[in-house]
DNA sequence: TCAAGCTTGATGCAATTGCATCTATCCGCT
DNA sequence: AGCGGATAGATGCAATTGCATCAAGCTTGA
């Protein structure tokens, strides 16, 4: 069984990838550090709860929406709740689970997080490429997720 | 003082990135992990540090180019050392300074987590796109990069 | 019905990371 | 020479992450 080798293209785009989106997260954790503001986690979690709206979403829904692990949604949550942002309720049928809401304070720390995260985005991507080149890059970066994303 | 907003392109662009470097990350670490091999953070230091030749490299260098913090340089190479991949030397002209080079057993296990990280470059990356779009997209990382890469 | 196994979520413990600070050395200046 | 500040690297402590495992509730099938 032999192991494939790269191509050279195929290194240089995964370098590239590698150190761009280290680099644009580090800056951006950066940024909301500067503000007294929680990392990008929690905005992450913020933002799933806020689009799915009054019904909440169980811990389970959000594991493969914030790529964290099952230990990871569970300790997070506990910090957002202790923090007052979210809120757990049991849910009727099932004893096992719970749905997680988000409060009104919540809501407010998503919007906060959000003026200094949609900057860093804004300064980081949309002063560098064109619209265009922006798509480029999204329809690229689709085809290599999983599952792959035509447009 | 206003802040900026970004294009919607921008998110797009922006969240893709983010999910899907983060997948291309945890799948390579899965790899390394079920090989018995440590993680990608080792590579790199390995790497720079092959590159770099007998005369190896001071921390400090290695700050940029693996992207970490100063203590996370320090802790890594103690690390590394730990296992016998690298060697401090002392430096002659500055007593603060060392020198860090790579050893025979860290060339050979730089080698075999190469083996697992290239076949995983290649599946996530290789498969999926042309030559053609390797070079589209590493064009457009380039420029997103600090500081940019017009190639 | 009820044991075996699966799913949901939490948690003890170890390893890693982040932050702040420390030590030691070096450099520039008076 | 010697003081003040900068630089190289390490480290104590707290927070976070990863791994393994647990407890509780559900589901299936004999």
């Amino acid at each position: 069984m032999t192991k494939k080798s790269p191509s050279p293209e195929a290194v240089t785009a995964w370098a590239r990838l590698m150190r761009v989106s280290r680099q644009l997260v580090e800056k951006t954790e950066d940024a909301l550090k500067a503000s007294g503001l929680p990392p990008l986690g929690w905005y992450d979690v913020l933002h799933e709860l806020a689009e799915a709206g009054e019904g909440g979403l169980r811990p389970f829904e959000l594991i493969d929406r914030v790529l964290l692990a099952q230990y990871g949604v569970s300790r997070l949550l506990a910090r957002l709740e202790a923090n007052g942002l979210v809120e757990k309720l049991p849910v009727s049928d099932d004893g096992r689970g719970q749905t997680v809401r988000i409060t009104p304070s919540g809501r407010d720390m998503r919007r906060r997080i959000w003026a200094v995260y949609g900057a860093s985005i804004a300064d980081q991507m949309g002063d560098r490429l064109s619209a265009q080149d922006l798509k480029t890059l999204a329809s690229l970066l689709g085809r290599l997720r999983d599952p792959p994303i035509s447009d």
